[in-house]
DNA sequence: ATATAATTGTTAGAAATCTAAACATTAGTA
DNA sequence: TACTAATGTTTAGATTTCTAACAATTATAT
């Protein structure tokens, strides 16, 4: 049966989510934390507003998640070059080791998605989900490209 | 850019939503509640644990969601055929309204998200998107160890 | 230098979500 | 019948998420 775009994309975000977890559950990482550890892993120091932004969270729910990552001691937060508006964060040891825990897992679900996929349609689908959310952020008019 | 298959999911799905969230913003509706309308609009009557299934969250969690939408009146739920463990949920005139409010907005979201792809390539988005749902929910055979 | 803007992060309060456990009802079985 | 298992929903407690408002800091303009 065909499902709408919105459910397809929703199941398997769900889905996806659900099996990371599962795979991951000896870690004791909760749902809102291995995305952020999966940025850090590349982007060790980075401020809030651009975690959140990158995990397309609001600023106010990163703090508390950021709380939670702290309170385990997998990362810390630094001012610096006396900046004391913006926090940068970064990854404690521990918290580095499941940042690379996450991300294999991540691999792994993401290889048991595609399987039976050409090479081909990979990219194939790859561009049809790019140019969906170009689509869809489009606020109208405006061309400005962050990043 | 190219980005890994978990992040294009995850922010079409996200960005799907808030748009959603945006344009019916009149109506109230909060997060968890345009899903369940728009199954029942097409499932009117369904039990809780179907409607938990196909919008992809627990049944604890459809719990709330139906108090709050009960509380709203835009549902009822009964009991039928002297089964007094089921919880049939049906529209009331107001929900059947907000539902059909609902589905136009997905639809046009969807057409937005959509914009510029040929007939060929939304079906072949649909079979990859099909695909990977089934590939993911597969729990079957492959090597699985801690079970 | 002082007032005003913009930026960054937090708090507060509500909703959605999860897991685990409890509860009530129904069905299966001895 | 009575015991047991299965089913459908709810409760309890925690996390994630949102928006709106606030606080602190930095940048800009007069």
């Amino acid at each position: 049966m065909k499902e709408t775009l919105h459910y397809l994309l929703m199941a398997n975000h769900v889905l996806f989510q659900k099996a990371l977890l599962a795979g991951i559950k000896d870690t004791k990482l909760t749902l809102g934390q291995p995305k952020v550890l999966d940025y850090l892993r590349n982007h060790d120091g980075a401020v809030q507003k651009e975690i959140a932004a990158a995990c397309h969270i609001e600023p106010a729910t990163l703090t508390s998640v950021l709380l939670g990552m702290e309170n385990k001691e997998l990362i810390t937060r630094q001012m610096q070059n006396g900046n004391r508006r913006s926090l940068y964060v970064f990854l404690t040891g521990k918290g580095r080791e499941l940042a690379e825990r996450a991300t294999l897992e991540f691999d792994k679900i993401e290889e048991k998605a595609l399987y039976g996929f050409t090479d081909a349609e990979k990219e194939a689908l790859n561009d049809f989900l790019t140019r969906i959310h170009e689509n869809i952020n489009d606020k109208g008019g405006t061309t400005d490209d962050e990043n």
